[in-house]
RNA sequence: GGCGUUAUAGAGUAACUGGUCAACUCGUCGCUCUUUCAAGGCGAAGAUUACGGGUUCGAGUCCCGUUGACGCUACCA
């Protein structure tokens, strides 16, 4: 009965790839890795009237960025292509004939517009069992009428005909054995008329069976027709191998109810989607993590803890320890409210954490914007980075905490004049030009030293000169210890900038 | 409306098959370090475990009911 793990993560591409199906892939992807199976991407693209070009690419983009590898896909190839539904229609139109010739399916005439119409004058109006006799369909008409109106090219559909009560049993991974009858299921389309593709379940079905697929994961918005699609296997003899269900917890909005959505994104300031997205015919752009700043690493670490526990305190992890890890076992049932703040945290600890040369390499695209990091020795870039890093979130905040570094002060702020610099303080600094002059040995600790006794010699206020001292060099009263940054800086260009703010400075009256 | 899932501090989660003051992290607040801003360290506030019954010596953990939340209810996935 052990089968080979063989798992799918099968988005449609009508978008950029939610958040929500990040952790649905990476989950799949844990699971797979574990249990030394393999991991599919399956492309379902069965509803033509929503395709948006470049979904695609961008999926596979998106996973690609996050290290979630893919073992058989489009891209990838394998045994069981094609791995794109809309190549596959032949496949399908064979089932869809053995469900027809085993009297499990049936053709139906009705129009979008009739059954609209009917289930505007009949409430709760549903196409199963105990209406089906009286629509237009295969089972209400002659064989011959039927087939004079599919040869004069009427279009219909073909509906997979449920019989009433009977407890459908699905034995879910998560949520353990949940029981549905089947009264309450309606007669599903399964083969559409508009664009000659068949519907997700029908092709989900026949695929994951042709794939040879062992654990469908998905997101619970498929729980309640988990019991169709288990009727489906049934119905095609496919009982012995069907896969085993694991619904996941859904992804809530951080504030009110639910799921989260692309418009949460907008309204509350941050991303919902791992990489940027330029919408072909909006002209919209929605942001992404990785241009917001983010780690693969940290988002993976994050978005795996939102659903999921190792069963103890830890919440530091990589992607291979996570596969390790991972377990149905240790997975909630209960929706997860997006806790952006708390991904924030997790950029924070890995970028935190992250050797500064490397912190360096990533920072360079951020620097360029404001100038030509080949002046720069990179030795240098590091160390300036190691300084502020503990001070920021994103990679772009960065340049706010690190900018002097590269460009000097041109503005002073003018609230910190108003603290720091009173009249008089021109001459401390001159003094203290000449102090910085002296020095051969121009390191952190030794021109603390040098300077610090300065200021206790002529009993001067530490503070004062301090942050005079720091606003001409830095350009306001933050950032790293005062003399790791003229270590950095060197002499030269640290004199300089005092010299300029002595020139540029000038008192404000309170 | 129907069906299903679900319910532990503001948020994410712990608490093995019922047994010490319900734990950890994020966030919030305070203190500390410091020449500044962070980080770090220390600490605080915050939960009658949705509500109501029951079983039991004992229930967040078991049973019944109620309520809320979420999902599905398309020729969308």
């Amino acid at each position: 009965m052990e089968r080979p793990v063989r798992v799918r993560f099968a988005p449609s591409p009508t978008g950029p790839l939610h958040i929500g199906g990040v952790r649905t892939a990476l989950y799949n992807y844990l699971f797979a890795r574990q249990n030394g199976g393999t991991m599919i991407l399956r492309i379902e693209d069965t509803d033509s009237t929503r395709f948006v070009p470049g979904a695609e690419d961008y999926i596979n983009e998106a996973l690609q960025w996050l290290g979630i590898g893919i073992d058989e896909g489009v891209r990838e190839g394998g045994n069981y292509g094609p791995y794109k539904q809309s190549e596959r229609r032949d496949i399908y139109r064979r089932y869809v004939k053995q469900l027809l010739d085993a009297g499990r399916a049936y053709i139906a005439f009705d129009t979008p517009e009739e059954l609209d119409a009917k289930r505007q004058q009949v409430p709760n109006f549903q196409y199963d069992a105990s209406t089906r006799m009286s629509m237009r369909n295969s089972l209400t008409m002659s064989a011959e009428e039927v087939q004079s109106l599919i040869d004069a090219g009427t279009k219909h559909v073909v509906r997979f005909k449920i019989e009433p009560d009977h407890d459908v049993v699905v034995d879910d991974l998560i949520r353990g054995r949940v029981t549905i009858n089947s009264t309450v299921l309606d007669d599903k389309v399964l083969y559409k008329s508009a664009d000659d593709l068949p519907t997700y379940h029908l092709a989900n079905i026949v695929d994951d069976h042709l794939m040879e697929v062992s654990h469908v994961i998905r997101g619970e918005e498929w729980l309640p027709s988990a019991p169709l699609h288990v009727l489906l296997y049934q119905a095609l003899g496919w009982e012995d191998t069907m896969p085993q269900f694991a619904h996941l917890p859904l992804l809530l909005k951080p504030d009110g109810k639910g799921k989260l959505s692309k418009r949460d994104g907008d309204r509350l300031g941050f991303p919902v989607f791992p990489l940027e997205w330029h919408d072909p015919k909006s002209g919209d752009v929605s942001s992404g993590y990785r241009e917001a700043g983010y780690l693969p690493q940290a988002v993976v670490n994050f978005l795996a803890l939102l659903g999921w526990n190792p069963g103890d305190d830890r919440e530091m992890f990589t992607l291979d320890q996570l596969v390790k890890e991972f377990s149905f076992e240790h997975c909630s049932k209960k929706g997860a409210k997006f806790d952006y703040e708390k991904g924030k945290w997790f950029n924070h600890e890995y970028l935190m954490n992250m050797p500064d040369d490397e912190l360096a390499t990533v920072f360079r695209p951020v620097l360029a914007q404001h100038v030509n990091p080949d002046d720069f020795d990179a030795d240098y870039i590091a160390r300036a980075v190691g300084l502020v890093k503990s001070r920021m979130n994103f990679v772009r905040e960065l340049w706010d905490q690190a900018g002097f570094f590269f460009v000097a002060p041109t503005a002073y702020a003018e609230k910190d004049i108003r603290k720091r610099w009173k009249p008089g303080t021109d001459e401390l600094m001159r003094q203290l030009i000449e102090v910085l002059q002296g020095l051969d040995d121009f390191s952190s600790k030794h021109s603390e030293d040098v300077v610090l006794g300065w200021i206790k010699e002529h009993e001067y206020h530490m503070g004062n000169v301090m942050n005079a001292f720091r606003l001409t060099v830095v350009g306001e009263c933050r950032g790293p210890h005062m003399f790791d940054i003229t270590e950095l800086l060197g002499k030269q260009e640290t004199i300089a900038r005092i010299e300029r703010g002595i020139n540029n400075i000038t008192p404000i009256d309170a």
